[in-house]
DNA sequence: ATGACTATACTACAAATGTAGAATGCTGCA
DNA sequence: TGCAGCATTCTACATTTGTAGTATAGTCAT
């Protein structure tokens, strides 16, 4: 499920805490981002139709929650960048970033030691994977 | 500079090997790839357009070179997904893939090498990083 | 020269994306 | 019990993206 720009900004806000109104999400919004409401609600019956969003009708207003996961929509955008830039191949982006000299040197360690603890399938795989 | 799908498709084509004509890069396209000429055509001239790409007459063709280096693009891509999706910290972004348990142990080892390799501003940054 | 190609330039058009207004309907309060 | 205000639904429209056709013009071999 690939998502847009605009796509993403909803997602954020109601990622954060759902279920959540159309309004509620509006006020989520980060300030640069001055959407009219109607323009919210429109992209979110979009969203609805692709699937990313579920509608669900509490008297006569919507609540949405999420169905695509944060997680899921990360992967997702990932694997797209890599597909087009990186030829598809995860290990060579990763390698570009690790690369990058930009890159902190506490990032850096921080980074080796995640990428230590990762391999073993230990605490992550038991479903604890905050995921949303 | 972002780039879109179609459009990496065509600078990937023509950082292989450049300067190019069109027809030369209608030929290099992936084989699912089924454009017609003047499709690249109409892209190429767009991504003129945008500034990515250099158009040079040769007489009456037109061959073309990269502006945007494959490293820029790459960059700007990364950064676009980080700023969406990853509240636009790039560690997190890393820190995300580190996580991820499909990552092979050996992808794993060659990456910890890696980012201990490029803290160092060695051999980088004095103008030896190939670029597109 | 003229015909067969090939290249370019211009135009077209559908789908996706970003953005929002107008019409209509509920709802709680003065 | 009617209106002020918010929600929902529909419709609209500009821009960007993907894709290609047509018309025109240069070129090379006969």
């Amino acid at each position: 499920m690939k998502l847009t720009q605009a796509e993403w900004r909803l997602m954020n806000a109601l990622w954060k805490k759902h279920p959540a109104s159309a309004r509620e999400i509006v006020e989520r919004l980060p300030r640069e981002v001055e959407w009219a409401y109607t323009t919210v609600k429109t992209m979110l019956t979009r969203l609805v139709d692709k699937g990313a969003v579920m509608e669900h009708k509490k008297g006569n207003k919507s609540i949405y929650d999420p169905v695509l996961t944060r997680r899921q929509a990360r992967m997702a955008a990932l694997k797209s960048v890599a597909s087009q830039a990186f030829d598809g191949a995860f290990g060579s982006l990763i390698h570009f970033l690790a690369e990058d000299e930009n890159l902190s040197s506490r990032e850096r360690k921080r980074l080796i030691e995640a990428l230590e603890a990762g391999g073993e399938d230990g605490a992550e795989s038991k479903g604890g994977g905050k995921d949303d």
